[in-house]
DNA sequence: ACGGGTATGACC
DNA sequence: TGGTCATAC
């Protein structure tokens, strides 16, 4: 839910750039062919065609939809070019959307702070470079204006008849009397244009953009004229834009706060909002977006421009609709199998490209159970420390999953209520990895310590039985029936019915999460044996390789053929360098320059030489995670430094101890005991 | 029980 | 906290 954010009291030149059919224009750029066509990119499914994720400006001007099945667009509009979107370990692969995401997020991060809003969304805030161009080259100093700032949309111009609609423009970007707050906006008019221009230069792609002094205002305006089009809101034009405009237009008010205000106060324009008191709105909505509520009816919103470039989270997930609903324990594991793989190859990307490490697994899913009454309850989310590796996410992820479906079972588990046993259908499963830090590199002791330890016993070499990778005690003592379900063919469906564990032991275990796993020392945890790094084989093919210099390359021969994490730190020790001054808290991961696939391994792109210098100078280490046992032992000021790098706002051990055992947690970034000397 | 797969943010 | 809910593209 929103909450209310007092404007800052000076003008601020905010910018909201969204991509025209964005994924349309990936797969156009990918074919050229299908230019100009009409096109709309569907999601693989067997199902009437599958469904549209983005429709080309061609397909929608013959009333294709976004949202309409694939053979309702081939009706509507014969000539479609329909293009699937990759699919990758049986479910939908979204990855060269999110690298080219990356490539337009790159260039517009250069001129000013930059918040990556979504996979094909910016918000910029040009402020300082608003205002540096008007101190030093105002617009009614330049002799000409760009062509393209010239066909920006200005909100309540008006526009003599008969004028050239382009010099009507040109008089309001540099009219010498207008006011900070306009010249402000004509100076991002022009930046927006520039920039603009050059993401469609290097990418190709066009997108359009709103200009306004706020975030909201300027993501009202980005859609105001599409495609590859770019509109302004000054001050004066904002009453009466928002007088008019319907409720449910505005962003947060899409869903069901925009229906109440509908339907409990009969507010349908945003104007009408105005009527209402802030605290009439306050007790309608509470406090928070009561506030919120009688701001943004006035063009109020003081939301501040992220400067943040990458992701927050990453998941994996799919949907199992209707009759494809799981019903066995081993399906469900093939599926997380399948979601955890790829979560981990993206993990691995962000840790490879951006020295970012993920501390929380999250597992959700959907399900109902086809017998009871209340078949809709709700299946609970459970998460629980990361490790990295794949079979670690894996496993963590079926125990997750174990230990939800008991909850959502029931305590009492479903015991035959009478002679039938419940059973369970799961429709939906995802797995996500949050609570990501950026390792600072360089000067990092960690850095250090870890580059001095020349050799580390492999522990894989030691060898961890599969069985005693198992499970939380409660979980595989729950599941009788994995052991046989586990050697069924995952394709087939084969019904499991579930029965409860003993009441003794579910209650104790309800809230638990998976155990520490007993191989998990220095060298699990931080071996990269399990980390394979994405190479340019297989799946990954079609992706603009992220491969960053000379990296692919490197030692695989200890520990068993796999390279360590060792070998990773000694790739980047000749450049040891402190993180350079980026924005906020990161910096974007820069993907190198599309095409050129084929002999992307081993050199980077000239193109990116500068770049990637750079890069390399950030580059760290990798630490997936650090056993307890094994903190323990770090030097000090190592401890402190881990610390400060997951806890950064909290004095470490602050948090009340859960009175749970600690020891059972296995990743530092939860558990944080006092410091040893 | 199809708008799928992701992502963010507030609240309790 | 972690987990749920709402919202958006």
């Amino acid at each position: 839910m929103p909450v209310a954010r007092p404007e800052t009291s000076d003008a601020r030149v905010i910018a909201h750039v969204d991509m025209d059919c964005f994924y349309v224009q990936v797969e156009q750029r990918k074919q050229p062919e299908l230019r100009g066509l009409p096109t709309a990119v569907v999601q693989y499914n067997e199902w009437q065609g599958g469904a549209l994720i983005a429709v080309s400006y061609e397909a929608r001007g013959c009333g294709v939809k976004r949202s309409m099945r694939g053979e309702e667009a081939k009706a509507a509009c014969p000539e479609i070019q329909l293009v699937q979107v990759p699919v990758a370990r049986g479910k939908a692969d979204l990855n060269t959307y999110r690298s080219a995401g990356s490539e337009v997020v790159s260039i517009l991060a250069q001129s000013g702070k930059c918040e990556r809003a979504s996979i094909d969304e910016v918000y910029l805030d040009l402020t300082d470079a608003a205002e540096s161009m008007l101190a030093d080259a105002p617009p009614e100093s330049l002799e000409s204006i760009d062509e393209e700032a010239l066909k920006s949309h200005i909100l309540g111009m008006t526009r003599e008849d008969g004028d050239d609609f382009k010099e009507s423009v040109r008089d309001w970007i540099c009219r010498k009397d207008a006011d900070r707050r306009d010249k402000l906006l004509g100076c991002g008019i022009i930046i927006v244009a520039e920039l603009r221009k050059q993401v469609l230069k290097e990418t190709e792609f066009s997108c359009s953009a709103g200009i306004a002094h706020n975030k909201m205002l300027a993501k009202l305006a980005s859609g105001m004229n599409k495609p590859a089009q770019q509109t302004v809101v000054p001050y004066a034009a904002v009453q009466e834009l928002l007088s008019s405009l319907p409720i449910k237009k505005m962003k947060q008010l899409g869903g069901k706060l925009g229906t109440s205000l509908q339907t409990d106060l009969g507010i349908d324009t945003v104007g009408d909002l105005l009527q209402f008191s802030e605290t009439k709105l306050q007790e309608h909505y509470g406090v928070n977006t009561g506030t919120w509520l009688w701001n943004i009816a006035r063009g109020i919103s003081g939301e501040e421009v992220q400067g943040r470039l990458l992701p927050k989270s990453h998941g994996s997930g799919k949907t199992f609709p209707g009759p494809r609903a799981l019903r066995s324990l081993s399906n469900v594991q093939h599926w997380l199998n399948q979601l955890s793989e790829e979560l981990y190859e993206r993990l691995s990307s962000d840790l490879e490209q951006n020295k970012r490490i993920a501390s929380t697994l999250t597992l959700h899913a959907s399900a109902f159970r086809s017998k009871d009454s209340d078949s809709h309850k709700k299946f609970p989310s459970k998460s629980c420390p990361l490790r990295y590796g794949v079979t670690k996410i894996q496993e963590d992820a079926f125990n997750l999953f174990q230990a939800a479906l008991r909850e959502y079972m029931g305590p009492f588990g479903t015991k035959p209520q009478g002679n039938k046993k419940e059973t369970w259908r799961i429709t939906g499963l995802s797995v996500s990895a949050s609570k990501i830090v950026d390792i600072p590199s360089g000067t990092s002791s960690i850095m250090r310590y870890f580059q001095s330890q020349s050799t580390i016993p492999s522990c894989s070499a030691s060898g961890c039985p599969q069985e005693h990778v198992a499970v939380t005690p409660s979980a595989s003592e729950s599941c009788s029936e994995q052991k046989s379900a586990e050697a069924a063919m995952p394709e087939e469906d084969i019904t499991v019915t579930y029965t409860s564990p003993d009441l003794d032991n579910s209650y104790r275990d309800s809230d638990m999460v998976p155990e520490k796993f007993p191989c998990q020392d220095v060298v699990s945890c931080l071996s990269t044996g399990a980390m394979e790094f994405p190479t340019q084989s297989g799946s990954n093919r079609d992706t603009p390789t992220k491969t960053i210099g000379r990296k692919t390359n490197n030692s695989k021969e200890k520990n068993g053929g796999m390279p360590s994490i060792v070998d990773i730190f000694k790739n980047y020790s000749a450049t040891p360098q402190s993180k350079q001054e980026t924005q906020e808290d990161s910096t974007v991961s820069l993907t190198s320059k599309r095409g050129n696939l084929s002999s992307s391994t081993s050199h980077s792109s000239e193109v990116n030489q500068e770049v990637e210098d750079r890069r390399d100078t950030e580059w760290g280490y990798k630490v997936g995670e650090i056993d307890q046992s094994v903190f323990d032992e770090l030097p000090y000021e190592i401890q402190r430094e881990y610390r400060s790098l997951l806890r950064p706002n909290k004095r470490p051990n602050a948090g009340k101890s859960k009175g749970g055992d600690g020891s059972a947690s296995s990743s530092i970034a939860h558990y944080f005991p006092p410091l040893k000397r």
